[in-house]
DNA sequence: TTGTACGCGTTATCAC
DNA sequence: GTGATAACGCGTACAA
């Protein structure tokens, strides 16, 4: 079918091995070199991946296991993550589990099964041991977004807590004293630290929580939406609200419309995630935006790190930082 | 290292042959069929994908090729492909190649050098050549929401062209005789379609097209904001507006809010692909709605039916019709 | 430096 | 129905 080593050796004249030192990178003769690379473009030839797979057990692919690929937070780091592996003649093979624990487990198998050299994962529920079991097959295993206890597992995650803490602290600096925060679910890692971010300003700046302004969600547009109108349904409304991912905050932003609410005179408002989303309603929604680009940079240039062997300070973990964007859907409250 | 046909052999005093027509489906004696059944389990044995590939030359992996994965329409497609395909077994691997002509050549040969099975994609440019080599290769192609001409392939959209004809109809109905429209490129199929579509429904209402209504865009979210200031500022702006995608719809919005025009009261806004958008805009946006989840299941189900040899109806060509969902963004004009 | 021979795990072909 | 055995294309000792 297509060109092979031997075909260029016979071609050339000289050894399959040779030809294969030459592929490798090994030391050939100066003259021999010249007529392998000839011989190698007239051909056209390229080594087939998977019978030098079979013989090094490495395919070149990582496998990549995210929640949902209908979600544009996910797929940005996806995009930059496939960009910098491809760079390195990676593919990536990516399965999203649609948020579902068992399909997560699943998808790990199918990855496994397809010999992948490494996995990046956002992993949903706390099956560390699963990914322990892959650690232990010595398969480099990168944690994003989210991180697992009891393991040691190069983990990118961004600084959830502080995300929330920056957030509401600004919240508290002009005025606002109930302040209202629908989180994600209480087994999610990122919400866990966005939760505990608004705990932990509250208690610096010496003010008490009011449980029943802390609305726990799915991360779902619908919950957003059903969290926020119970919010101002309230005899004693939050004058202001942080709604800790995107999908929630559309849903919250629903919920304003049809509410006939007014960000910010009645209520004002910090979404997640999304700046375009931002620009688009109005007022310009203050935000919390995440470092995508930088995730992804990071985490592909972690697992193509340990692919090479660098085991050097194992295991990462590595925090970065959120910005967040104030605009006009933000009050100064009036201190009376 | 891992378990092989070999150690499955041995343990149940079978031949490796008698293994491997086992596994394949072939016929076994009842008897020696239990053996092996419990055997596999016993060592849980798992087929060697790639050494499969290395004698089958089949990688059972297919080739996603999108023009980018920070898309939500293009993902959500992505999504359910990936859905349908795992279920055969198959993997994908995905490349986006970020909008960039050359750097979707440049994909489409890593996907050929990974050894695809089969290639989903969509098209930007007009590099029929790169796709019909493929062909010729005998590796199946599906192309999806964008046709290519002169080349026999396989091909799954949506009727771009009478998703926009049925939404300008609407607003023709509703008494709109000035209506512009926010076009993509004039190279990309898609948008030759909406706009045609649009050229269409003005003859067939006998209605002369005013050019300086129709704007062309670039499918992304900063032309969209261009457009329609330009639109709204003209002398004489149109009552009603069609935005052909989701990104130039989010932009489109902006301009909206910023240049203080309100809808539907100065201008009807009928958007695209997004519904979620359309509910959290206020007052809730019209908007024309692809069936991503169709798409992407005729599209991998067509190329599964290619990678099992069926060959009938080649080439297929698949036109999925969009629904139009009207809000109160669409206003009724009064006939004077 | 170069060449030979063999192994990687499967499948396919043929005898039996 | 079953079992040797030759491929598949490449890497790698080892010998030359």
């Amino acid at each position: 079918m297509s060109v092979t080593i031997k075909d260029v050796a016979s071609k050339s004249g000289l050894s399959i091995a040779t030809i294969s030192k030459y592929i490798n990178g090994g030391n050939v003769l100066e003259e021999n070199r010249k007529i392998i690379d000839k011989v190698i473009k007239e051909l056209g030839f390229e080594v087939n991946e998977i019978a030098r797979g079979l013989k090094t057990s490495k395919t070149k692919t990582i496998g990549l296991l995210i929640p949902s690929l209908e979600n544009i937070f996910f797929t940005s780091i996806v995009s930059n993550i496939e960009s910098v592996l491809i760079k390195s003649g990676y593919s990536t093979i990516i399965c999203d589990y649609k948020e579902d624990k068992d399909l997560e487990k699943q998808k790990l198998d199918f990855l496994l099964k397809k010999m992948v050299d490494g996995i990046i994962t956002m992993p949903m529920g706390n099956d560390s041991e699963a990914i322990k079991s892959v650690i232990k097959r010595n398969i480099p295993v990168v944690l994003i977004d989210r991180a697992l206890r009891d393991i040691d597992c190069d983990t990118v995650l961004v600084d959830n807590l502080n995300a929330a803490y920056n957030a509401i602290e600004q919240l508290i600096i002009l005025g606002h004293k109930r302040i209202g925060i629908i989180c994600g679910p209480d087994e999610i890692y990122t919400a866990q630290e966005r939760l505990k971010g608004y705990e932990r300003v509250h208690e610096d700046y010496n003010m008490s929580i009011d449980s029943s302004l802390v609305k726990k969600g799915d991360y779902q547009v619908e919950s957003g939406y059903r969290l926020l109108s119970e919010l101002i349904k309230m005899e004693e409304p939050p004058t202001a609200i942080l709604v800790t991912n995107y999908e929630m905050t559309l849903g919250a932003l629903m919920a304003v419309n049809e509410g006939n609410v007014k960000i910010p005179d009645d209520i004002s408002f910090i979404g997640f995630d999304n700046l375009q989303l931002s620009k688009v309603v109005k007022p310009p929604l203050s935000i919390v935006i995440q470092p995508v680009q930088q995730i992804g940079e990071v985490a592909a240039n972690t697992i193509l790190k340990r692919l090479k062997g660098d085991t050097s300070n194992f295991p990462s973990m590595i925090r970065l930082k959120t910005e967040l964007i104030m605009k006009e859907s933000v009050q100064k409250l009036e201190t009376n």
